[in-house]
RNA sequence: GCCGGAGUGGCGGAAUGGCAGACGCGGGCGACUUAAAAUCGCCUGGGCAACCCCCGUGCGGGUUCGAGUCCCGCCUCCGGCACCA
């Protein structure tokens, strides 16, 4: 070893390159970011982890994204905000609790703990003093402040429903968190309870949610489609049809009035209140009672499975159909929902699919109302498949002969006039509940006072803190119900004993609004100053996994409406720019323990430092789509960065010592030199393109992987070299690996002599007159195959460029026998000779 | 069923309607070395003796001088929604 020691190493010593800067980036609070009306700000956030234990791969992909984003942008001149935090309350910690005896925040604590070192250890340029975590009081006190200004507002309201419910999770869940009839995050089928519950009048915002998705420019088009399929708006006719000898209607709701003439029967939900009226008096009562009863108990799973099942029956009772006069018979079916429109419908066999079904199964008659406008109508005694299209009406009175869509307005307003019904808007959105029978959340500042029933707790008197020693036993109850300490208290209003709320809020209440607690963490009396917010927000690129595309994101643009209109905020929109990345696959599939494909990012560090991490990650796939993990892949990556680091090693001398290129006069350049600056440019030129707007970072690694490659030839080809080229090109290359490569690039600045922080310099810059070549190749085709290629001056004429493509011996052969009919000639590119037999 | 997105070498992936496969991985060859590793360089879609030529971007048509890219009709995979009247 001795003998050889002024031979460097082949690799360089990441560990101590990245703690080094680590170090002395966190001594200089490089990150920190303060307002400063000077300079445009840029607001970058990934979103916030859930405290889970350790990072995950789909983690570190998210953070090091965001991160370029950040570095970029601050090398642009931007005043930066990128900071963290943590999700941190959730049934994980509590779980955690029963089955290891810990107290869940003890666990969350830890969890964060270790968490925030990984992220450190990656270097992500986080402002760590913005640090918060939705389970502090700090921060909870503010959430349960919201909800108070919501309540205040009316959008809060409590009421008994018909809830899902997780036997396994012992908790109620809102409709986003049930997915195929099963839990979200246990997968145990859900059942349905009848519980007290509290809600957000989100439905009240379900228009503007929708309408401003058409003016977001910057999310991705995939999202808002989701989130408008979510609302899912309707238009249609509320019809209220009078009851055969009752003094009642049943109101229906339908999207398709035109059809109101083939209406041969009526189906309400087993849960329509109309139900027992409608079965009083029918001998098979009880029969009927233990049909509605098995209907109920069927789960969501099975109410939601595939082709489950049509199942009815007769009520007994009649409608008078308003249009036709004809009475109808009432049935009741199981793929009727309560929850939806009416819970009722008429039923348009002929034109409706589930309504055939159902007619062809209990032997309902079919009416055809809707003919096509050219050929046969459908056969009603035959017919297996609905007549969806539009079509002219036929058998419909005084309607018969219209196109559908014209029928349907003229019906529409001749409900309105009759006083039987109105046009209607119906959303598939449902009030979001928000209420769960847990510990490990934010506590919802209600007292129940048996003079005055719910009293919100004042203001000066949060938080409603959670109470520490309480048990965690498996029994499926919230810990707080046992709490006396927690649940006896005093009313507010009166002052007579009173019980607390013992349910605590939905984790999505707490993360839809901590972008704005970012803008002023450190706020004491209310959750965030007006003009922090009104300076930093809105957020300007929102980075995360796309499983939030429904969920979260509509939360969040929820609050930020409300805040907007509680005047708390100035813009009603909380992300500008949404970019949605992709997964982070092994062996094809998602990675997870179950799976055991999991990579672990502790090794990778370990292993290859994060440097090589990041670039792996940000190089094998553009963000928005999935990445297929591969231990070689990151090998090839780590190669790279030691080649960076062996070339700019040896070049250091010319670097540091070079005089400026810009003042260079009079010397004959060398041709490879001159190459080489051109590959500098054009490389400065292509990773901005790639990077700005269009995060394809793993094309501008690539383009700086070339220039590498460039600049070895260079150096090996031997001879003198350039000084003020390479010195050039190496500055140039060191700022263009910096947000890919933070640790690296800073050590690299240093050794080529320059000052200061490589990640405080300015963007490179290119010259637009060096990035093109005197020469340039051009592709020569003969009907559309390439045949030859030459070499010509940049900008030398088309009528000379063809002329020597029709010259070329290659040409002629392959055009020898045909004339040539044309010559198509794109500048700067090829030259298309076609021909004629 | 409806709504999105994607199908390109052995693999990850590149290509404003203009050289298909950049860059990386894997593989081959060479240089350096006593040797190996590391490193540096060259080659690497298939067919073919050939760097001539032919074929080639899921399949079938079309538009165009020219199509991975645009249009029409399918197939497969992934994601979302799904008795929403």
């Amino acid at each position: 070893m001795a003998g050889t020691a002024t031979v460097r190493p082949a690799t360089y010593d990441f560990d101590a390159v990245e703690q080094k800067w680590q170090r002395i980036w966190e001594q200089q609070g490089m990150y920190r970011a303060v307002e400063d009306p000077a300079k445009p700000k840029y607001y970058c956030l990934e979103m916030f982890p859930y405290p889970s234990g350790k990072l995950h791969m789909g983690h570190v992909r998210n953070y090091s994204i965001g991160d370029v984003v950040a570095r970029y942008k601050r090398m642009r001149g931007y005043n930066v905000l990128h900071p963290m935090g943590w999700d941190a309350f959730g049934l994980p910690a509590e779980n955690a609790a029963i089955q290891h005896n810990i107290h869940p925040g003890r666990w969350t604590w830890d969890n964060i703990r270790y968490m925030r070192q990984q992220l450190r250890r990656l270097g992500i340029s986080y402002d760590w003093n913005r640090e918060v975590a939705s389970c502090h009081p700090d921060y909870y006190r503010w959430t349960q402040w919201l909800f108070l200004q919501f309540y205040r507002a009316g959008l809060v309201y409590k009421k008994k429903a018909a809830v899902n419910w997780c036997p396994a999770c012992a908790t109620v869940l809102a409709n986003e968190q049930v997915v195929q009839g099963r839990c979200e995050r246990c997968d145990t089928p859900v059942t349905t309870k009848d519980l007290e519950q509290w809600f957000f009048r989100i439905t009240r915002y379900a228009d503007r949610l929708l309408e401003d998705l058409d003016r977001l420019d910057g999310w991705p088009e995939k999202v808002k489609t989701m989130q408008r399929n979510w609302i899912g708006r309707s238009v249609g006719v509320e019809v209220r049809f009078p009851i055969k000898g009752m003094d009642e209607e049943l109101a229906i709701f339908t999207t398709r009035a035109d059809t109101i003439y083939g209406a041969t029967y009526m189906v309400v939900a087993p849960e329509h209140p109309l139900v027992p009226r409608l079965i009083a008096d029918n001998p098979d009562r009880e029969a009927i009672e233990r049909f509605i009863e098995d209907v109920r108990r069927q789960d969501e799973l099975a109410r939601a499975a595939e082709d489950s099942e049509k199942l009815g029956v007769f009520t007994g009772s009649y409608c008078v159909n308003p249009f036709t006069g004809e009475e109808i018979p009432i049935w009741i079916g199981n793929y009727v929902l309560m929850g939806y429109g009416t819970g009722a419908i008429m039923a348009v066999p002929a034109h409706d699919q589930r309504d055939l079904d159902f007619a062809r199964k209990y032997g309902l008659p079919v009416r055809v109302v809707i003919a096509p406008e050219h050929g046969p109508a459908p056969d009603e005694a035959t017919m297996r498949e609905a007549f969806v299209e539009d079509g002219k009406m036929v058998n419909s009175g005084p309607y018969t002969g219209l196109p559908n869509r014209e029928g349907l307005e003229r019906i529409a307003d001749d409900v309105e006039r009759r006083g039987i019904g109105r046009r209607r808007v119906q959303y598939r959105l449902r009030d979001w509940l928000i209420s769960r029978q847990r510990y490990w959340g934010c506590p919802i500042p209600i007292v129940y006072c048996p003079e005055c029933g719910p009293v919100a707790v004042p203001e000066d008197q949060l938080p409603v803190l959670l109470p520490d020693d309480v048990a965690f036993k498996p029994t499926g109850q919230s810990p707080l119900v046992e709490s006396e300490e927690f649940v006896r208290t005093t009313c507010p209003q009166c002052g007579k004993e009173a019980r607390r709320e013992t349910d605590t809020m939905d984790t999505f209440v707490d993360s839809s609004w901590y972008f704005l607690r970012f803008c002023d963490p450190e706020a004491t009396d209310v959750p965030f100053r007006r003009e922090k917010a009104d300076y930093w927000m809105p957020v300007d690129q929102y980075i995360g996994g796309v499983e939030h595309a429904i969920l979260h994101l509509m939360y969040a643009r929820f609050f930020q409406m409300v805040l907007a209109d509680l005047g708390l905020v100035g813009t009603g929109r909380p992300f500008q720019n949404l970019l949605t990345q992709g997964m982070v696959l092994k062996d094809g599939a998602k990675m997870s323990k179950s799976k055991g494909n999991t990579v672990d990012p502790d090794y990778i560090i370990k292993k290859y430092g994060a440097d090589t991490a990041r670039l792996f990650i940000l190089f094998a796939a553009p963000p928005e789509r999935d990445l297929e993990w591969s231990d070689a892949g990151v090998e090839g990556a780590y190669r790279f960065l030691n080649r960076v680091w062996r070339l700019v090693s040896d070049l250091a001398d010319d670097a540091r010592t070079a005089g400026a290129i810009d003042g260079r006069t009079g010397r004959a350049p060398d041709p490879d030199a001159q190459k080489l600056r051109r590959t500098v440019h054009r490389t400065v030129q292509r990773v901005t393109a790639d990077i700005d707007g269009r995060f394809h970072f793993n094309t501008a690694i690539s383009a700086i992987m070339e220039l590498v490659n460039m600049f070895y030839q260079y150096k090996e080809r031997g001879g003198p070299r350039d000084r003020e080229v390479v010195a050039e090109g190496l500055e140039k290359l060191v700022l263009l690996l910096a947000p890919f490569a933070p640790h690296l690039a800073e050590e690299l600045w240093h050794m080529i002599g320059r000052t200061g922080s490589v990640h405080e310099q300015p963007w490179p810059s290119f010259d637009p007159d060096l990035v093109q070549a005197d020469e340039m190749e051009i592709v020569v085709q003969v009907d559309g195959r390439v045949r030859d290629r030459m070499m010509v001056p940049r900008d030398l004429a088309d009528d000379e460029v063809k002329a020597r493509a029709l010259a070329l011996p290659r040409v002629a052969e392959h055009v020898a026998g045909r004339s040539v009919a044309r010559v198509v000639v794109v500048p700067g590119r090829l030259v298309n000779v076609v021909t004629r037999r």
